[in-house]
DNA sequence: GTGAAAGCGCTAACAC
DNA sequence: GTGTTAGCGCTTTCAC
């Protein structure tokens, strides 16, 4: 049978709140007492129940993370650097993967909001503010990651999406780009939508006309790439934008294999996945814009913790930069 | 103010009972008092608190995961396949990072094994058997995954490790190659060991010379392969066999980097992470061992939750093989 | 310096 | 067909 805290209060003599206070550490205790309580938690092999000890407090220890795409590298690094925040600070962490499905979405915000976890970190894939709003009991501490929306009522850590992709624009125009395509993320997500303002303000800005049949979206996850790249191709374009990792690796790959070369025959720029290896191949031919993955990852998990502590606190909103490696080579 | 079950059963006039069978369709309940549940449910927007309920109960409809390197593409699917068969079945996933080490791997057990999930799937990176098994309390479901020990007294989902060393190098010495070197993983991992076990048994049985100098180790993550494959250089190898997807990619890009070529200068087999894309580009040019990761998670999923219902079931071990996709080049 | 006991929100055995 | 109520294991207030 389980052995509970009473078992141990009994065989140590003692009551269950001095074995309590004992382990916690939480009213004086005399030395002797504390000696009978160890030996006994000892003798009877004694842990905790750490679903009684968070019924009972209300704290779970454990945050939530709801990912839309957790085999993806960018995901899953930031994944990683959440994690190891957390259990640092003896937190859990429960993932939950959407596969940018709004339905999926909502069912695990229910789910775990629902006394599972004390916190949630969401990268939404609702375009809907309010459907959003609507699921997230008062008071929930709750943080956006990588992704927002219009009315700012929850705190958020996002990457600067307008200035890498406006920078990348104006320098390919002023190496004598005519032709530049882009081909953006999910069209409803924050940050295609930030990505894609910023390619039309620079062509504008860069005094290129306007074209939007050189606009085009993939789905942010796998395989969603080829029949952009073929559209943009026949349209004679002489410079290519890529607005997120997983899409950037493909179009790579699918530029190698019709003989295309980055750099020579066409220009590339992209975000791009950190770490993943494919760009140390590449990194040289084409600008490489590379997300802060774990000072998200780390900022994610420092606001989390902070409202679950303060769950009252003003909201907080922080928006990393992304680095920019241009391309060594001359067109 | 928390909406409880009692606000519930006193706004719909029936008894607290009465709610929860309703809730749970745990007893008949009449089509009118029903309704009055809901009704009341929905007026005071109740939602029965999963923490108070795992504690009575004492299912906590949550798995935890035991990973050495999240981060790892490798183990990303396979989280993503575990988490995808686990919530379609109402649970949830719990993942702890041990980043290949040992006592990380302890504490994490500790932790969840005390009445945070209902049990536990490891890829283990311990070599010692008695101490992993001292952290597992009676009768607790554990999986292992990817990993297994001498003694057999867990369940686990392994892929085959031993047949495609075997037989890359067989192939190898077929082509003419006469010095095979060797990069493994972590040394004390059991997948590490029926790797190179198949590697030497291979050697011999071709009628190569055994020469320990071919055999190198890396460390699973990385940054960890450059060292070892300038040794092999050296050592003037013609063929290489690389034991693992992450060290693989560097490979690639390091040989790659040094000017040699794939498939001409040097033969290359590796275990190769499924659906990295880097291989998309390679794969023609080397022998990939693609491991079945999504039917790995699928079954370590499977597992685990049987385990969870039946927890004196008999140990099952399933080995799953890997595919294996022979380069297109001839040498 | 320590103990007694209430009670967190829910489920389920028992009663009618 | 539904209600009453004990109690899961723990923390914490109040009392001495």
């Amino acid at each position: 049978m389980k052995v509970t805290i009473s078992d141990v209060a009994r065989l140590a003599g003692v009551s269950t709140a001095t074995v309590s206070h004992t382990i916690n550490n939480t009213r004086y205790v005399s030395a002797e007492t504390k000696d009978k309580v160890y030996k006994a938690i000892a003798e009877l092999g004694y842990t905790p129940d750490a679903s009684a000890r968070s019924f009972r407090t209300g704290k779970k220890k454990t945050v939530g993370f709801i990912v839309p795409d957790i085999s993806n590298k960018f995901f899953g690094t930031m994944i990683e650097s959440v994690e190891n925040y957390l259990s640092a600070h003896g937190y859990h962490l429960i993932i939950a993967n959407t596969k940018e499905d709004a339905d999926r979405e909502e069912t695990n915000i229910r789910l775990l909001s629902a006394g599972l976890v004390d916190g949630l970190l969401v990268a939404s894939t609702m375009e809907d503010f309010d459907r959003f709003n609507a699921l997230i009991p008062t008071d929930f501490p709750v943080v956006l990651v990588d992704r927002t929306f219009e009315t700012k009522s929850y705190s958020s850590i996002c990457v600067s999406n307008f200035q890498p992709i406006y920078r990348s624009v104006c320098r390919l125009a002023a190496k004598g780009a005519k032709r530049i395509g882009i081909v953006g993320g999910l069209p409803r997500l924050s940050s295609t939508q930030e990505r894609i303002a910023a390619y039309r303000e620079a062509i504008a800005d860069c005094g290129l006309p306007q074209d939007d049949s050189l606009i085009h979206y993939g789905n942010s996850m796998e395989n969603s790439v080829q029949s952009c790249l073929d559209t943009l191709l026949d349209q004679k374009c002489d410079a290519i934008v890529v607005c997120q990792g997983l899409m950037a690796s493909e179009t790579i790959i699918y530029l190698h294999q019709k003989g295309i070369r980055l750099g020579e025959d066409i220009d590339l720029v992209s975000f791009v996945d950190y770490d993943t290896n494919l760009y140390q191949l590449y990194s040289g031919q084409m600008d490489c814009i590379v997300q802060p993955v774990e000072e998200l990852g780390l900022a994610a998990g420092e606001q989390i913790l902070r409202r679950i502590e303060k769950p009252d606190a003003p909201v907080f909103e922080k928006v990393l930069t992304s680095a920019y490696r241009p391309s060594i080579m001359a067109k």
